[in-house]
RNA sequence: GUGAGUGUAGCUCAACUGGUUAGAGCACUGGACUGUGGCUCCAGGGGUUGAGGGUUCAAAUCCCUUCACUCACCCCA
């Protein structure tokens, strides 16, 4: 590999692709914003501890981690939640309770990449802090749903699975199974159907039978039922699954899990979440203990499913077209008058136009070639005619002389925008 | 980290299975066209065939190594 490659898993953003981005994260901030969470930042830096006291040292063959030159050990933040939980811990006084707060950033992971998983990605993390009632998870699922919708995707592009690590755990407790095992059972059930039926019923043991019934007929309890009937009083029910075979990987849940996934399941999951009652009080060394719950959402896997959704790939393609559009395009048709169209391109720009001409001296077909490329709906020809312009409607092919005084009216006329002067 | 597959122009692919100077379409630049855009025609730029080594009179083609990508495993933030 030569200095001139790019690192394995890293991204050029050319800008089709910076489009995509932005695109995505313009619906993230959309939909979070009306469900009146507020953005926060965290630092891309963080020391290796603060994954390894959340998730044990393991953790660290998958980070992005190095020394630095003042010889501490730091890692790349692969997630948000323990960085939330540190700054939460710290500031959660200046706050009114529940903090509703929702982030995009870039995170990284030292793994071998393959589809949807690159060794860097962007995700929006979306949290509610301070709220032990389920109605913040009612909430926080409906956002992750409408933060599909946004994007184009039903119920029939995409499916929400959700489950309950208190059914297990209360499941394991009126069985009278020691607590220290429970971590152990849960992975188990988390890797059923990924692992073979003989190992799953190897390491459940003598709780095999049952569990297995239970992975079979589907759990059911009276917390999960009343969470589908909050989405379903907002209409979001069919988005959704109970399915207790989700418990995820990670141990920190306690409580109301989550996954979603594509409904043809041929790609990773979408976004992921859950509660996390106890995981700031662990990381604040009991200092503040705060009921938490939040999901994570990656561009990567998203970007995917909208490609793959015809009709959510073309209103993607739609609303990047009118962003990426330049509303005029203004032709120098004589150079002599090069200097009177640059007046009035600066005049345009002041008003909020997007207005672009050629630098150097163009043929006049390249340059309404050029207001075609660039989607202008408007081209203003600066030439024999001055002091008039002449104004091209490039819709409908229609032209007319104003005099350049006027233009400004002429132009603001018709883009519909109110005279303002 | 393990295993398999694939690497030819910016992109999609050719190259008669080892045989002249590696081609085409799209894209890009310019011209036909000295004041009018989605056509058309012509021309041009662009490649150490991912990289390094080996076999051979001769390698994009066969062998080895390495790098990258894809898929599966692993893991899932």
């Amino acid at each position: 590999m030569t200095s001139m490659q790019k690192l394995p898993g890293f991204r050029d953003f050319l800008p089709d692709d910076c489009a995509v981005r932005n695109y995505i994260f313009a619906r993230w901030r959309e939909v979070a914003r009306r469900y009146g969470f507020v953005e926060w930042e965290g630092p891309i830096l963080e020391p290796t501890e603060l994954y390894k006291k959340k998730s044990g040292s393991e953790i660290v063959d998958q980070l992005f981690n190095f020394t630095d030159k003042g010889e501490r050990e730091v890692a790349m933040r692969p997630e948000l939640t323990p960085t939330l939980a540190r700054v939460v811990a710290a500031h959660e006084r200046e706050f009114k309770k529940p903090l509703k707060w929702f982030s995009i950033g870039r995170f990284f992971r030292f793994e071998k990449q393959q589809r949807g998983r690159l060794r860097e990605h962007f995700q929006l993390n979306c949290d509610i802090i301070g709220e032990t009632a389920l109605a913040a998870d009612i909430e926080l699922l409906a956002l992750c749903i409408d933060l599909l919708r946004a994007f184009g995707l039903t119920e029939n592009d995409v499916v929400v699975r959700i489950s309950d690590r208190e059914f297990w755990t209360d499941f394991l407790r009126e069985r009278n199974v020691p607590a220290d095992r429970w971590d152990n059972l849960l992975q188990v059930i988390d890797k059923f159907g990924r692992e073979s039926r003989e190992k799953t019923i190897e390491k459940l043991g003598e709780l095999a039978d049952l569990v297995l019934k239970v992975l079979s007929e589907g759990g059911k309890s009276e917390k999960l039922d009343r969470l589908v009937d909050g989405l379903r009083d907002r209409g979001l029910a069919e988005f959704v699954d109970i399915d207790v075979r989700i418990v995820r990987g990670l141990a920190y849940y306690t409580g109301i899990v989550f996954e979603l996934f594509d409904r043809a399941g041929n790609l990773r999951a979408i976004a992921g979440g859950g509660r996390y009652d106890n995981l700031i009080q662990q990381l604040s060394d009991d200092a503040v203990s705060m009921p938490a719950l939040g999901f994570a959402m990656g561009d990567v896997v998203l970007g995917e499913v909208v490609n793959e959704t015809p009709h959510a790939l073309k209103q993607m393609q739609q609303a990047i077209a009118a962003e990426r559009k330049i509303d005029i395009y203004v032709v120098i048709a004589k150079e002599k008058h090069r200097a009177d169209a640059l007046a009035q391109i600066q005049q345009l720009r002041d008003h909020g136009y997007r207005v672009d001409y050629p630098l150097t001296p163009t043929k006049v077909a390249r340059q309404f070639q050029a207001a075609e490329d660039g989607g202008a709906s408007l081209a203003l020809l600066y030439g024999d005619e001055w002091p008039q312009v002449k104004v091209k409607n490039l819709t409908t092919r229609e032209e007319s002389l104003i005099p350049n005084k006027a233009l400004l009216d002429s132009v603001a006329k018709f883009f519909n925008v109110p005279d303002s002067a």
